[in-house]
DNA sequence: TAGTGGTCTAGACCACAAT
DNA sequence: TTGTGGTCTAGACCACTAA
């Protein structure tokens, strides 16, 4: 009975149906989220090719024994990511190309060391001093108020990459210098409790002068890229700002946008 | 009865107890979507201010006579937009602070028109080429393939701002050199029909050229900013390529992210 | 016309936080 | 213990697309 057009749709189907679905009812992990973790693994790997029809959910969710919701919260969840697409009428369908991870709140560290860069940090200065004008309105403490000042310099390959200075209110966390040079500064907050929940950032550019340029292994003038950012948990209170200098020669922000239906 | 702590609560209540929240069924807006918009428009107005409880999810649709799938799938709206805050065992939140707009697929025209900067734009290239080796792959057409080149200058309160290059696949869309200059690329690609998915974005810096400081009215060697951008629509093909400078005197990338919980 | 996703309902039980 | 959000079910009807 199966005809020519009929067949190409079971192809994509068919590769759907015979990935076995590993759902354990008694994990912690939601059945949504497994079956998209699932999902995601596999259009990762290529088995759900580019453009592939993924079936429709009532028929997913019989075949699974979910409910229909249960697989659109899992399909939705990658609609999210941008890495699905949904038509009504038509289906829901794998984006062809290139999509990467979106922006997130990452650190720098983070960035640099999944890129296989092998960062490595400097603490040049870790003090708590009383907040001058701009901090202190970027973290809502009053003037005067301590902060911590935290300068350092990253490098990868043995070159300069960053200076990186930042400020957070003092009593929030206990800044080890040590642990630091080892770590990344958003995963010690992590671990000390503080969940990160947004951050407003602006990205800029301007002349390095001699003294940056000098830290950099730049010539004075040489374009730098510049980073503002204050960083929220949360309850919506600021923990942490951050002026931060990249050489442009060697270092781009890169990242991926979805565009909002 | 009423202790102080308790007058807060109920005061965060009644406060969106006294909202009229005007649900129409007949309308073809979502109800979920109806009642996400009032939520936010309360939220921006003030009327539900930072820190107040939302109230529970059961009770509200009761009072709204909505189902709590429903309520649920509107209050989700506004968390993954960063306006509220839900936490097991305590309540919904309106988040602290700041919370502006997120980063989004805009068009540098758009950004300085909400900016009311009164932006003009003057084409400079408006012609078909054969795509050269970047080009082509960006858009993924083969090398030599017709592509429209698009070159424009930026000006706002009379001064230039940014040069812009665009590539496009030239079968793709008419472009009129009269309509650009008064509306922008973005909107004239979703009039013709292509809606915008996603894009990768790549920033960084760079000195002038003497050819470029004297287009923008800068330096040589004066730090630019520089971005580079895919974009692909809904089913995933490129759909254009632009590689944009900006004067770091005049123009920075300010935006906001959200960590993924 | 048939098939798809989009929306909505009315319940249920569970995990977690505060009291 | 109580109240909250987190998850899940088993249906229903509608709007849109394509043949």
């Amino acid at each position: 009975m199966a005809k020519t057009g009929d067949r190409a749709r079971t192809t994509a189907a068919s590769a759907l149906g015979s990935l076995d679905f590993a759902l354990d009812r008694g994990s912690p992990v939601p059945l949504y989220h497994q079956l998209a973790q699932q999902l995601e693994a596999a259009i990762e790997h290529g088995v759900l090719a580019p453009g592939n029809l993924l079936g429709n959910e009532v028929d997913l969710a019989v075949r699974l024994g979910l409910s229909r919701p249960t697989v659109r919260q899992a399909i939705q969840s990658l609609v999210d990511k941008g890495l699905l697409v949904r038509r009504r009428g038509v289906g829901t369908q794998v984006v062809h190309s290139q999509v990467r991870r979106p922006l997130e709140l990452s650190s720098l560290y983070d960035d640099l060391e999944t890129a296989g860069q092998a960062p490595t940090t400097e603490v040049v200065r870790n003090e708590v001093v009383p907040a001058a004008g701009d901090v202190a309105a970027a973290l809502g403490v009053p003037e005067g108020g301590e902060v911590t000042v935290l300068d350092r310099l990253r490098r990868t390959h043995g070159r300069p990459v960053a200076l990186l200075r930042n400020y957070l209110p003092a009593p929030l966390l206990d800044l080890d210098s040590a642990r630091l040079e080892s770590t990344g500064l958003y995963r010690m907050m992590r671990s000390a409790g503080i969940t990160l929940h947004s951050a407003r950032q602006t990205v800029g550019a301007r002349a390095a002068t001699a003294r940056e340029a000098s830290r950099l292994d730049e010539e004075e003038g040489a374009a730098l890229l510049t980073m503002r950012r204050t960083a929220y948990d949360d309850t919506g209170r600021p923990v942490e700002y951050g002026t931060h200098i990249y050489r442009a020669s060697l270092y781009t922000f890169d990242f991926q946008l979805l565009v909002r239906p």
